[in-house]
DNA sequence: CTTATTAATATGTAGTACATATTCAATGCC
DNA sequence: GGCATTGAATATGTACTACATATTAATAAG
């Protein structure tokens, strides 16, 4: 049983790359491969799909970008597991994205921020608290908070990059850096609309200082008030 | 200029095709298009990247693929807003992705899930909470949830699923119906690991509750002992 | 038995040819 | 003149061939 075969239903207008791309990633799913496994060289796959290998080295091209098989020279392809973000790490620029998916970003780093609390209390370290401590402290000893955007910004980015790495969950910390260039360009626009990025009632310290020995509800709490700034953007 | 001829390192052993990619990206970023702008042909292209059309075409099928650029037969190529998700709803499938990543989506889940609260109490409609009581009280009615895990899912599926769209982020919400089969496989796992799902404490009617008459602070405490069951797989 | 050479293999790249769909212009008819 | 039809032009989509490249396997030489 190959599952190239598979019938896709009457999509209209398809290319057959397109086509051939959703057959061949049927046919990963359904035979529920592993890692390193061997696929079929292009010409059979080409030979079995009825189409030139052309189109088929399209549709690898797409499954190679997302990190599903890798190929080489003479051993072939053999099956490897796609990165989640593969497609998000090329597209997440703000000038290829439009308001409304800019807007669906924004919110979900606030989403996240607010609901890692339970990730990082469980997996906090006397030292992950040290670290931030560092940042914090750096951050009000530096004068050119007081004048510089950018230079608040530095630290911000910096303590709150912090914590996503914290939360042990490498594709959440991975997606925050992604996220970033899309949200400093969302704080500018806020920032040319007169909608001053007013500092919160809570900074780091007291968000350190929850986290140290508070609770996770509480920690939701004044982080979610420490951005209070952005969330005026809701 | 044209940002085609980009340097972009020395990646090593890297295909002509991906490092059309990569060049194309850096063109379409550099070069602030609109949506709709016209791009050079695919002959064009393959002129000025001293590669084959070939090449050039594989490295289109990814942007394709990602929403970037649309293509019809005498037209050419005009740019569009890529999909956010376009990769993510690919791979998002159990058989396809290994025990880390599906351990980070998981944990995704519930860091979006309570996290979400804000989003809801701007957003909420009275037609919302109503459609929330009415698939809780179809719950509640439902004898089958006693026995069957399945008909519970069901169920939570629904309202869990309510809550997003409710959020008014349509890339949230897109992205819990993608992340339902492997949330789904991974309590699975846990019931054969004889985790029992649990109920916890607070149900679907003490939010509905909470989302009329409380907090967001309030709410994100009760999701977040409604996920009990869920976070002792942290 | 080990090493060097050679052959075989699958992907990577180039190039040509043609199919297909769509636009635009020219033609011819009324 | 206005309008429909026809036909040419164009850019992508698909097929096919040829060869380059890297890697493995087999073979020959010492």
């Amino acid at each position: 049983m190959n599952f190239l075969t598979a019938n896709i239903g009457p999509k209209k207008h398809q290319s057959l790359a397109e086509q051939v791309e959703q057959k061949l990633l049927i046919y990963l799913k359904a035979n529920n491969f592993n890692i390193g496994d061997q696929l079929p060289k292009e010409m059979e796959l080409a030979e079995q799909l009825g189409v030139s290998r052309n189109v088929v080295r399209e549709a690898l091209s797409r499954l190679r970008m997302m990190g599903m098989v890798k190929s080489k020279k003479r051993k072939g392809m053999v099956i490897t597991e796609p990165d989640l973000l593969s497609g998000l790490t090329r597209i997440m620029d703000p000038s290829l994205l439009g308001k409304d998916n800019m807007q669906d970003i924004f919110e979900l780093r606030l989403v996240l921020e607010v609901g890692m609390a339970d990730l990082l209390f469980v997996r906090k370290k006397v030292e992950d608290i040290q670290e931030l401590n560092d940042i914090a402290n750096r951050e009000a000893a530096d004068e050119a908070c007081q004048t510089s955007q950018a230079v608040r910004s530095k630290y911000e980015v910096e303590f709150h990059g912090k914590l996503y790495a914290m939360s042990g969950n490498s594709t959440l910390s991975r997606f925050q850096k992604m996220l970033l260039p899309v949200f400093n360009y969302m704080v500018a626009v806020e920032a040319t609309l007169d909608k001053a990025p007013a500092k919160g009632k809570i900074n780091h310290f007291d968000l350190i200082d929850s986290l140290e020995k508070g609770t996770a509800a509480q920690f939701r709490k004044r982080m979610r008030e420490h951005l209070t700034p952005h969330y005026t953007r809701l």
